[in-house]
DNA sequence: GCGGATCAC
DNA sequence: TATGGTGATCCGC
């Protein structure tokens, strides 16, 4: 991603677009996908304002380094001490009394396509349309087609798959432009039935939800393992109902992440999707274990841009290192950043 | 408040 | 040929 020292080049610059991780698309040929995607985009508008923009973040960035650089050695061990009583304060404090869901549905729009016509369940297809998709099923993912791609790059991609893969070219199917209305419909029933699991959830998004099932667990003397099976057969079960459409052959399947807090519940959800579940258990040593190499881009609220900020400026990839470069990162960002980053390396 | 920037689904 | 719609937050002004 950008490591290897190619800058200025606009097909390194480019590519983490759409070759980041993401879950079904493991086994994608990246290269083969950022070739295609620059060669379709190069000449495009779109493409050099995207340029612009990344240039100006990199100019900002060149200029906090040079501030990071000219900090003194007394600067920098004033910070660390700020930052070690703050960490401490935070680590003393950490809560890991209750149990947080994060459900998120798996290829949502598309599954909700499939509900209506499960013919589609097999074949690639992405909805939206030639000029933007909104998702991809995973079926599509395998040759690199995904959320937020143009349609006609992604129907390249599946015409001509990469020929280091034993993917068969294919026609890519473009169903369900402009049905927000309608997804967003299925999404607060979906919810309706959450609420179940806990009056007090926080919807986050169209898919998805964070549910706090500590008194649930409690009341119905449940372990982890066994609310999330639970809460996956209750979704898949009711939304086989949703549509009444010619007889679906399946309901919409979700994942979950179960953790004791919701930064690392969300995290969890992406482990074993589609349809499956991670559990990460309560305790501090498995928690720092967890972070200690999770990429930084994985957390929420961490995205292209900062993740460029943290790895140029700090030369921080993975969330461990953040408490690692605490000096540097307190002397040089705002408070309320930096406080924040260094709960991302707690896990809190 | 309003714009731009960033982030997310 | 073709790069969205929607919603949220933060920041400096
Ligand atoms: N840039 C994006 C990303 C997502 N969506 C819509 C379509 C998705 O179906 C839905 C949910 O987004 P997710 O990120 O949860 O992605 P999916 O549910 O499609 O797939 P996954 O199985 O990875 O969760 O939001 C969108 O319109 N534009
Ligand atoms: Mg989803
Ligand atoms: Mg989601």
């Amino acid at each position: 991603d950008g490591k290897d020292g190619v800058q200025g080049h606009g097909k390194c610059d480019y590519e983490t677009v759409f070759t980041n991780a993401k879950a079904g698309m493991d086994n994608v040929d990246k290269d083969y996908v950022r070739d295609m995607v620059y060669e379709m985009s190069k000449n495009s508008k779109f493409f050099v304002n995207e340029q612009q923009k990344n240039q100006q973040s990199d100019e900002r960035n060149k200029r906090l380094k040079a501030r990071v650089e000219a900090l003194t050695q007394a600067e920098l061990n004033s910070a660390c001490q700020i930052a070690d009583r703050f960490i401490d304060s935070e680590d003393d404090g950490r809560d890991l009394s209750r149990t947080f869901v994060h459900v998120d549905m798996d290829a949502f729009f598309a599954g909700i396509e499939i509900l209506k016509n499960p013919d589609l369940a097999n074949v690639p297809f992405g909805t939206g349309s030639l000029a933007m998709l909104s998702t991809a099923n995973y079926e599509a993912r395998k040759y690199g087609v995904r959320s937020a791609m143009p349609g006609f790059i992604a129907k390249e991609l599946c015409r001509k798959p990469s020929p280091r893969s034993n993917l068969k070219p294919a026609e890519l199917l473009f169903v369900g432009n402009y049905r927000h209305g309608e997804y967003s419909h299925v999404s607060k029933q979906i919810m309706k039935v959450l609420e179940g699991f806990d009056p007090h959830i926080k919807r986050a998004g169209i898919d998805e939800a964070y549910l706090d099932v500590t008194d649930y667990m409690k009341k119905h003397d449940m372990t982890p393992t066994q609310v999330a099976d639970k809460i996956r057969s209750t979704v898949e079960n009711t939304t086989v109902t949703f549509l009444q459409h010619p007889t679906p052959a399946a309901g919409l399947t979700c994942s979950c992440g179960v953790a004791p807090n919701r930064r690392l519940a969300k995290i969890c959800s992406d482990i074993r999707k589609p349809n499956g579940h991670y559990i990460l258990p309560p305790s501090r040593d498995a928690i720092l274990h967890f972070v200690s190499t999770l990429p930084i881009r994985k957390v929420n609220g961490i995205g292209r841009v900062s993740e460029r900020m943290l790895q140029h400026v700090y030369g921080v990839t993975q969330c461990g290192q953040l408490l690692e470069h605490r000096a540097a990162i307190c002397a040089s960002l705002r408070p309320l950043t930096w406080k924040w980053l260094m709960g991302v390396g707690l896990g809190l």
